[in-house]
DNA sequence: TTTTTGATACCGAACGATCGGTAAAGTTAC
DNA sequence: GTAACTTTACCGATCGTTCGGTATCAAAAA
């Protein structure tokens, strides 16, 4: 292997931060280049699909980011409530204290290839499925679980949107507060 | 070819339909000239600001949407239930049964002018202000009828950001059920 | 009533800039 | 040398925007 400037790792999350600041459309290559220290021309040689191939590997790498950091730490033996305030902390850092898009919400606006749309759909479901399993942990029926498990993303996604109207972290940073109590008996 | 009109409340309508659907970056003036009938260098003899100025008017023109369908009837007076029915209904109607992306969420996305993340701040706490009234109204104390309008509006956005990704409305329609109970002392 | 006129609204064509994308040459590591 | 990788240079298309000119219509002038 010769010569690679910048690390994949480095090289997807720095993307990801780009199309989650500035949506899918509003990602152009030229910031992608300028965000990761790559010419245009090199972007291609790692990611011969172009933008929708980068955004497309954003999607699974946000997707594989949840899931060891989250999904499966949950799925660990353990006490639920301690799992989960683990959980929540990552969450915390993956949204910047509610100061970072969800990507889940700017790469599903009009625009991505059905692929994509793909991916942000299973990874999104995958998500629901921890946060159900977690519940049902805590002693709530499977229905119940679920019901509670996508009220806590929904209050995610939403708390981050009117977070970022009203220029003010406070609603996610609740919403985080609250999670315990929505996924666990109360 | 012919001459084309059109009013400007269509005009504005059919505006923010684009870029609710595309958002502020996926919108261009190719797109909101095919949508609104008019050649793109006619829009600029109605907005002389070009893009950003039908983003800005496409905010003012949700704030008076809201202010008319939503706000203002639910000052009226009259049994609090009702009236949020009503709203509720409106706001169903607003988001296509959950099926058109808010123009919060996709104008407030990087790349609007201070003038347009000010609009949107402005329609938003007024919206906060009109669901605080009216749970104040039926009952709650200030501070716990503004945490319900808060958890409303949250709870709103992020069941369409869910809704978009997994494809199904479902989490729409369940939060516009939830809304009195949320709203109005359970 | 008919004609003239001026303001308003709209359009076709083009601008420079940037878009996503490509080919080929140059550089680095083995 | 060779393969992996990056870069320079470039492409056609589309971006937001501008401008000269045309259609429309109401009011004034005939």
């Amino acid at each position: 292997m010769a010569h690679s400037t910048v690390s994949d790792e480095d090289l997807l999350s720095r993307s990801a931060e780009v199309f989650r600041t500035y949506g899918f459309e509003g990602t152009s290559l030229a910031r992608l280049s300028e965000a990761t220290g790559l010419e245009k021309a090199s972007l291609y040689h790692r990611f011969p699909g172009g933008k929708e191939q980068i955004a497309l590997a954003v999607a699974e790498g946000t997707h594989a980011w949840l899931r060891l950091h989250v999904f499966e730490p949950l799925k660990e033996p353990g006490d639920p409530r301690k799992k989960l305030r683990a959980a929540i902390e990552q969450l915390r850092d993956c949204y910047a204290d509610g100061t970072l898009p969800c990507a889940f919400e700017v790469l599903s606006l009009a625009g991505g290839s059905p692929e994509l749309t793909n991916a942000l759909k299973d990874a999104l479901q995958a998500w629901i499925k921890a946060f159900t399993e977690i519940a049902k942990e805590s002693g709530l029926p499977t229905a119940e679980a679920r019901r509670r498990a996508e009220q806590a993303i929904v209050q995610i996604e939403g708390s981050l949107v009117v977070g970022r109207v009203l220029g003010d972290a406070k609603a996610f940073r609740r919403t985080l507060d609250e999670l315990p109590a929505i996924l666990t008996n109360e």
